[in-house]
DNA sequence: CCTTAATGTCAAGTAGGCTTTACAAATGTT
DNA sequence: AACATTTGTAAAGCCTACTTGACATTAAGG
């Protein structure tokens, strides 16, 4: 699965930190979600989205057995 | 969260057991996911979505604190 | 340089998504 | 009534999303 989440902060023009405020979660979380270590959960990838003004799926491409078969 | 998956599901007229082979998923998941008993992590939501034709927000609805305020 | 803002790493802990197995309740069909 | 199908419950275990805190790196401006 890949994201844009760091193409879409960087055109808010916002720190991770911001982000992390408005969405009230840590800046670690933030870090982690762009670098691909791990996936946010359905909420969380809900309030990405609408903080960029975008769907789930427009934020994340899902690939390979993400998807059905 | 509310979620419209036994009603998409029944819409399909599928079992519980058809809809966990296709996703390859454990039946009990399909069970608590329809009773409310948990979230779905990010990609096994958009699995049904694409299962059910529909966005990942169409199948869940998000309310209060999972919201941007 | 020196400082500050922004981004990053590492590690330990908590909570929850998902699995498996086994069994019970409900619904339908003959 | 008896049987099969579908749906449900319970519990133990694994893995990962997310947190907190402390510290390292990079980039920018005075």
């Amino acid at each position: 699965m890949k994201t844009l989440i760091r193409e879409k902060r960087t055109e808010l023009n916002i720190t991770q930190e911001e982000l992390s405020k408005r969405l009230k979660v840590s800046r670690q979380t933030i870090i982690s979600l762009e670098k691909g270590k791990y996936k946010p959960s359905l909420v969380l990838a809900h309030k990405l989205a609408q903080t960029f003004g975008c769907t789930i799926e427009e934020l994340f491409i899902f690939e390979g057995d993400e998807n059905i078969e």
